[in-house]
DNA sequence: CTGAAAGCGCTTACAG
DNA sequence: CTGAAAGCGCTTACAG
């Protein structure tokens, strides 16, 4: 790989006259612009973005922190954080966690000796030790789908899943459901916190009890929420719909009920949380509260881009509402006892 | 941001020795060894890989060209290229192309800019451009679930999509279908063209002519499947399977198949080519030819792994089996007249 | 064991 | 407009 020293000898001329054809300063004769940026290509010759960085204490890079790339939701995020970044001519650094603590640490060590420049990150731990490498950055941070800790100055770019959570319960709540069940995330998740809290509080401002068994919290996944579907079937005799706090937990519940033969929306109302794509899938068509996912992502990104060029290390936070997205498992509860 | 000089100045010590305690050469006082660790601690010092990768000419990052990350298909396959590269201590650079191939042009420009250390490289265009592009490069590259054109001296890592659909068609074949419907990928796609060949090749060694409308041919989605399935049952009557080219057809068709109140098995078998996670959903369950995709990364890693190393360029190319993966979209075709 | 010096490939004032 | 020189933050022979 030629230098520009190579192509300075070669054309007889300083690297000083080289660097400045290949930076278009104007200080240089057009001519002799010309016969440089021939030489180079001529030569193949590429710019050592090392060396540019070094000089410059800017290397280009913003570094992108994922729980986990096969997760369709966190890589729709992602796509509008590329979006944006490369456009602004960043390279983005994806950087897949796959759920590991130690992956988080190490992804941080790297921003840190690359001399990122920023970073979105979407961390699943947060221990002192993980507040402690954030705050020694001194690089712009932004959390996406996430909120940083207090001590941590940073601003966050999410969702209100409070809000959207209200949402959808006001709306099983204007079909005439009464008895509601309720599959929630596990309590250390904010996000699940959050839901619950939006399901608590909506069924209180309507004066409706809550069932003492009508409530079950797991993991996400497809398999947890046909478990959890299973329980209350049986731990809530005159329940006539569900909210799933996510999606995976949806579809899990409408399968079991699928299995055991009664007939959604029928018998029995789902409503699920993040519209993931396979929920539009002709068999499914949950009906679910959506995420701007990508609009998350780009803001995110244009919040990093803003913090970078006016060289602060802190912002304001963003919260996007939700929007609930009507499909086909949600009825009113006596549409069948009124038919027969 | 302290460097190498400030924790030398501090100390009273000379770069050199600080430098050889962070990279503990055997050339250094344990105690001076341990005082200079000590400082970096304190001064809360991090290297600048930057000037580092200079002088070694090298960047510890590897370039992961990915044509859509928002596809599971590749996301699978990402992260076993991953899991590989991050514990051999490399950075990986996911560039997600959004299919563009403009993208794909910047990414490979980048990855020469920055001295990457090689590339894994999943390129949907392939023109002269983009060839010489790859050409120049001087860095070790492997394809990934796509071939090299002859031009290029470099190894790939795909999956035998000949033999994979040969298999599918066998097993219809096995349960005694001969009226076998076609949906298949763009004649552009090498992948497509293969897997329309193991189709023909197997029917004709099995001595069974094709009708000549039972063969349709569209992009990868659900939608275009949908409509496939529709021309199929209108121009192919006599028709008892259908063998999607990938589970994104497979799915579509199903779907028309659903909505169209045609059995599946019972009426119509299906088998798809890709095994998304999708497929495994409860309403579909369709059987398909299963990609080792995590399998695929990780090997493609482990090639570039090795080149690197070894300071070579090409290597040997791998082809991967596939899988019949059995599951509840196919039946004997007489099931149902037998009945009646 | 330790330090001074050269150098990785660039950019950028500073002279001319 | 052009070039010589210093310097970005490191590493690595080379002396001692």
């Amino acid at each position: 790989m030629p230098t520009i020293k190579d192509i300075a000898k070669k054309l007889g001329v300083s690297v000083s006259t080289v660097s400045r054809a290949l930076n278009n300063h104007p200080d240089i004769r057009e001519e002799t612009k010309e016969e440089v940026l021939e030489a180079i290509k001529k030569l193949n010759y590429t710019p050592n973005a090392l060396a540019r960085s070094l000089i410059h204490k800017r290397s280009y890079t913003i570094g992108l922190m994922i729980p986990d790339i096969t997760d369709q939701f966190f890589s729709a995020m992602a796509q509008g954080v590329e979006e944006v970044l490369s456009d602004s001519g960043y390279l983005v650094v994806y950087g897949n966690m796959s759920r590991s603590p130690k992956k988080e640490r190490i992804f941080l060590q790297n921003a840190s000796e690359r001399k990122m420049d920023g970073l979105i990150v979407t961390p699943d731990t947060m221990d002192d030790e993980m507040i402690a490498l954030l705050q020694r950055l001194e690089i712009p941070v932004v959390f996406l789908r996430r909120r940083p800790p207090a001590s941590l100055q940073m601003p966050f770019v999410d969702v209100d899943h409070y809000k959207g959570t209200c949402k959808a319960i006001e709306y099983l709540l204007s079909l005439g459901h009464k008895d509601i069940g309720f599959i929630g995330l596990p309590d250390y998740s904010f996000t699940g916190r959050e839901r619950y809290r939006g399901f608590v509080d909506t069924m209180n401002r309507h004066g409706i009890e809550l069932h003492p068994n009508g409530c079950v919290f797991d993991e996400r996944s497809i398999a947890l929420g046909y478990q959890g579907m299973a329980q209350l079937h049986v731990n809530y005799p005159g329940m006539t719909a569900v909210f799933a706090a996510n999606d995976l937990l949806g579809v899990g519940a409408l399968e079991w009920l699928a299995e055991n033969r009664i007939s959604v929306p029928e018998q029995m109302s789902v409503v699920g949380f993040d519209n993931l794509e396979m929920t539009n899938l002709h068999w499914i068509k949950l009906t679910t509260v959506a995420q701007p996912r990508t609009e998350m992502g780009k803001k995110a990104a244009e919040l990093l881009m803003e913090m970078i060029s006016e060289k602060r290390l802190a912002s304001e936070s963003i919260l996007f509402d939700t929007e609930l997205v009507i499909r086909n498992t949600c009825a009113s509860p006596n549409v069948l006892k009124t038919t027969i």
